[in-house]
DNA sequence: TTAGGGTTAG
């Protein structure tokens, strides 16, 4: 009696599997629920593929919750299941969940396997702690687990994205010499650390060697080196990119042609990325929100926010809807029009249909309100605002120096050296400048020393 | 299970 069971739990699990692999986890689920029906019963295969599944498609909390309902069954998790917990806690980028799985796993007695050890380092490089992950990675090698290419990739992107860049290249010519054959994503990832870090001819030997091992760029390759030229303002070498990208066939969506127009229109060469749009409009990829929201971007920045409202209704008889984006944009170029009476009205409309993520366009409202003179109405604006970040702050400081409130604008920013918040500076020594410029000497020697000393304390 | 990732403010 036993096989014909096992059978059948096999043929739920493969059922099940389909399901999953489809996207269609509510089928899957039904498909577990008539199972028990018929006395099938699953087994840890069954409940670790709808962990798998529900991490991808619904969630963490979802996927967490099968554990439950895997106990409730009498079937015990295994390293398989927390393998995928993990790394849908760390796809959601729930670090301190992550870690907290990490020794629920081991306090059950399962032995975490060289995945498990990638995701805690993966996680642990993203919390800013490279010296925690490096641990691990000696523990891994230690324990005598065979590490995989992957476990290196993470380990060189971790160290370049926290700064460590020359211990990245300093590893990765180590296991180089040691045998070690990079692939693709290795180089990619030095690339974008290098570029980052602003050594550019490094970036520029590691993209001959990627081709000299053989390989050829691909999308990320382009796009990398592309927004790093933008970055380092070679504007034409960033458009020859772009081109080049097309060429080749890798702008097969608008990333290549959005990024590049966001950059121009940045730096206000507006002409340029107005061609980078028509481009994009002449490959024949379908315009979609983010070409949109970049246009309308393009349209403010050359005082035309009629136009850019008109393209309202173009995305709407498409059938989409705008987004936060797209009424950020309409808001700051309403302010920047001086409409900043219109731009009040039009952030109302945006929590009205709903949009809450609204801080951007309540930074532009203050800074709106500031730069028109009504200091008053962005003081009552900005201490009304529950979510702050370190641009309301900078536009605050801005704007009272602007109505000559050096003072005030003096204790706000000690406020905010007092919290760790970030204040541009420009905004710190518009303060200090204001503060001599109407003889107040002595507090502005002790604003600048009380910055220095901030400064020391959190670094 | 590791890479780039488009659009908004100071």
């Amino acid at each position: 009696m036993a096989a014909p069971a096992r059978l059948s739990t096999r043929l739920l699990n493969i059922c099940i599997s389909s399901f999953c692999k489809a996207h269609q986890v509510a089928k899957a689920e039904s498909v577990y629920v008539d199972g028990i029906r018929l006395g099938v019963l699953p087994d840890v295969v069954t409940f670790n593929t709808l962990i798998s599944a529900y991490t991808r498609f619904d969630g963490f909390d979802s996927a967490y919750s099968v554990l439950y309902r895997m106990e409730k069954a009498g079937v015990s998790p295994d390293v398989v299941t927390y393998n995928s917990l993990l790394a849908g806690a760390a796809r959601e980028r729930e670090l301190s969940k992550t870690l907290h799985l990490f020794d629920e796993m081991r306090q059950r007695g399962i032995v975490p396997d060289v995945w498990s050890y990638n995701t805690l380092m993966h996680c642990l490089f993203r919390l800013g702690n490279p010296d925690e992950a490096n641990r691990v990675f000696k523990d891994i090698i230690s324990q005598g687990l065979e590490p995989h290419t992957a476990t290196f990739n993470i380990m060189i992107n971790g160290l370049c994205k926290n700064g460590c860049t020359a211990n990245a290249l300093m590893l990765f010519r180590n296991l180089k010499r040691h045998g070690f054959v990079p692939r693709l994503v290795t180089y990619n990832i030095l690339i974008d650390g290098l570029c980052k870090a602003r050594r550019l001819a490094a970036a520029r030997r590691m993209l001959m060697e990627l081709k000299s091992s053989g390989y050829t760029p691909n999308a990320v390759t382009y796009t990398t080196v592309m927004k790093c030229c933008f970055r380092s303002k070679k504007f034409e070498q960033g458009i020859e990119i772009l081109q080049e990208m097309m060429s080749n066939g890798y702008t097969f969506d608008g990333f290549g042609y959005c990024t590049a127009a966001g950059a121009l229109i940045k730096s206000g060469r507006r002409n340029d990325a107005f061609e980078c749009m028509e481009k994009m409009e002449r490959s024949g990829i379908g315009p979609d929100i983010v070409y949109y929201n970049t246009l309308m971007n393009y349209y403010c920045k050359e005082g035309k926010v009629g136009a850019a409202f008109e393209l309202v209704g173009e995305i709407q008889s498409r059938g989409w809807k705008c987004d936060e984006y797209t009424h950020t944009i309409l808001v700051d170029g309403l302010c920047k029009a001086g409409k900043v009476k219109d731009a009040q009205g039009h952030l109302q409309y945006m929590n009205d249909i709903g949009l809450s993520s609204d801080l951007v366009a309540r930074n532009c409202v203050v800074d709106g309100l500031g730069k028109s003179g009504k200091i008053g109405l962005a003081m009552k604006m900005f201490k009304s605002m529950k979510l702050k970040d370190s641009c309301t702050y900078s536009s605050m400081v801005h704007n009272l120096c602007k109505a000559g409130r050096y003072r005030t604008a003096s204790k706000l920013l000690l406020s905010c050296l007092k919290s760790g918040i970030k204040i541009l500076p420009s905004a710190r020594s518009a303060v200090i400048n204001g503060l001599r410029s109407c003889g107040l000497q002595r507090e502005a020697k002790t604003l600048k020393s009380k910055i220095k000393l901030a400064r020391v304390l959190h670094h």
